[in-house]
RNA sequence: CGGGGCGUAGCGCAGCCCGGUUAGCGCAUCUGCUUUGGGAGCAGAGGGUCGCAGGUUCGAAUCCUGCCGCCCCGACCA
């Protein structure tokens, strides 16, 4: 067990709390909810923004900026969406603070805003309310735009990552002449959102659609992508939204079609946040520390001299930028840790503690074999190569090591995967924990005992879940397909 | 919003019940020497409005009152 990390075992969440502290991802501030996320955990983040900006352009994305503050008559346009963010709204009352007689600095009653500002939880309400004025024909359609931003919604209990009172993501806000074109880029964002999951984080998902009562606030339709943690929760890792005309209607956004008719433009929205840091941690990590997949890690490789004196150093380093040229003509991240104030052992524990994939190290042994030891963070496994070539084993290990947790977290979220056929086989599983596939007659009556009874709630209903009769475990009801049940974050 | 807990050095805590030397301990920090292939050892040093405001008392970290903040459990969570 690893200094000052409690294991999986002993306390979950307090393990993953000691990583993202003791990683150096972020830690909390003075601002209730409100983390600081501090270089090394901004730098993943970094990696993953990168790539799925890529992702977006790829498909015809454009990014701009809307405001931080939607004026309150914005906000109340759109009727569900009011109902479901209401409670947890930042607002802004007043613009000014002045000194009162005691010296104080306290709000200036005098300074009241005509109208109450709210600090964005989602920005649909704004960027509609401007898409009004962008819109007027069909040729102005589609538009396809994505925003990076920071939103804020008063959440009444935070994680680190995972459910914090501020958090950064990116949204997507698009606008098309047909619900068809809105219900593909609907799924085309989903796709993508799973294909970054599965091929850049190493964590396998589930695509599906929501029920009716876990849709988003104003759509008609919420696609999700769920992911298993190790203790067997689900974790919403991405949601892709068709919002129908709900916001156009909001908003009156129309356009003249070619047939000279005057319609409402159909709407998506989609979104993914810093809580996929949090997926990103509770999928690979284990009782050592964060572990990293190599597509996402800020350093791929870290090498640590070892030496006794100067001089071994200094030979050392000549060594070492040799090696590190190499890497650089293989695209791969490094970190030379030549500290003098840490010894070995402790940098060991150190990047492995930060996940960083790969770890060489080297000593005056190894110069006189023309030999450097290798270390994988994700099987501990330790051998020792010839430095001629190295780099072309590291490209290879580095693809390998992506694989191997990808494969291993989907191994686990198979083996903890159970179909239930009765409500009782159900709340067993569910109390061990894991993922159930269940049939469930479509109602919300159901679906609110279920949560009442044994807290799982439907995470979505697969796409590839076959069609199959089968019969409702709680009310015997007919159903024609399983979906998907866990306890959730 | 209900229930519980906590606030003492950068971090983690003891001391408080039962008021009384100069408020301790571990980690971290700094200095020196020895070390360096898995989280170093020894010696020394620095660091405190005891959450805030009142009160009781000869005397308050300790007792009383009020306030503030944070954490945990529950309810809530597109």
């Amino acid at each position: 067990m690893s200094k000052g990390i409690r294991s999986r075992q002993e306390d979950y969440s307090k393990w993953y709390n000691d990583i993202v502290i003791k990683a150096d991802l972020a830690e909390n501030s003075g601002v209730r909810g409100s983390m600081v996320i501090k270089p090394y955990g901004y730098a993943i983040w970094e990696k993953m923004k990168e790539q799925l900006d890529k992702m977006f352009k790829e498909t015809g994305h454009q990014n701009a900026y809307f405001p931080l503050f939607i004026p309150k008559s914005y906000f109340t346009k759109e009727a569900s969406h009011v109902d479901g963010f209401a409670k947890e709204c930042a607002v802004v009352t007043h613009y000014r603070l002045k000194t009162n007689e005691k010296g104080e600095i306290v709000v200036d009653e005098n300074a009241k805003l005509e109208e109450e500002l709210i600090v964005r939880p989602t920005s649909e309400t704004i960027i509609w309310s401007t898409y009004k004025k962008w819109i007027h024909s069909y040729r102005d359609l589609p538009i396809l735009i994505n925003q990076w931003a920071n939103v804020v919604r008063w959440e009444m209990r935070t994680r680190l990552f995972l459910r914090t009172a501020e958090f950064l993501w990116q949204e997507g806000h698009t606008a098309h002449a047909t619900a068809e074109e809105a219900i593909a880029e609907t799924k085309q964002m989903l796709d993508i959102y799973a294909e970054f999951a599965e091929k850049w984080m190493a964590m396998p998902v589930i695509k599906g659609a929501k029920s009716e009562s876990e849709r988003f606030a104003g759509a008609l339709d919420t696609l999700s992508i769920e992911a298993m943690m190790q203790d067997g929760k689900a974790l919403q890792a991405g949601t892709s939204h068709f919002l129908g005309q709900n916001f156009a209607k909001a908003f009156d956004v129309k356009f003249t079609s070619k047939e000279g008719n005057e319609e409402y433009v159909w709407a998506s929205s989609w979104g993914v946040s810093t809580r996929l840091m949090g997926a990103l941690i509770m999928a690979h990590s284990d009782d050592k520390g964060l572990v990293l997949p190599p597509k996402l890690a800020p350093i791929q490789v870290v090498i640590v001299p070892i030496y006794k004196n100067e001089e071994q150093l200094e030979t050392l380093r000549i060594k070492v930028t040799e090696i590190t040229e190499q890497l650089k003509t293989k695209d791969i991240s490094f970190k030379f840790d030549d500290r003098t104030t840490q010894r070995p052992g402790f940098k060991f524990a150190e990047w492995e503690l930060k996940g960083v994939p790969v770890r060489l190290a080297i000593g005056p042994r190894d110069i006189e074999n023309g030999t450097i030891e290798l270390a994988r963070r994700d099987t501990s496994e330790k051998k020792t190569y010839d430095i001629e070539g190295i780099e072309n084993i590291i490209k290879d290990l580095l693809c390998e090591i992506q694989d191997n947790i990808f494969k291993k977290a989907l191994k686990f979220r198979e083996e903890n995967t159970f179909k239930a056929d009765t409500y009782d086989e159900f709340k067993k599983i569910i109390e061990k924990g894991g993922f159930v596939l269940a049939h469930w007659d479509g109602t919300a009556e159901t679906e609110e005992k279920i949560q009442q009874e044994t807290k799982a709630t439907i995470r979505n209903i697969p796409f590839d879940s076959p069609e199959e009769e089968g019969k409702c475990i709680v009310s015997g009801k007919p159903s024609k397909k399983r979906v998907l049940f866990a306890k959730a974050y």
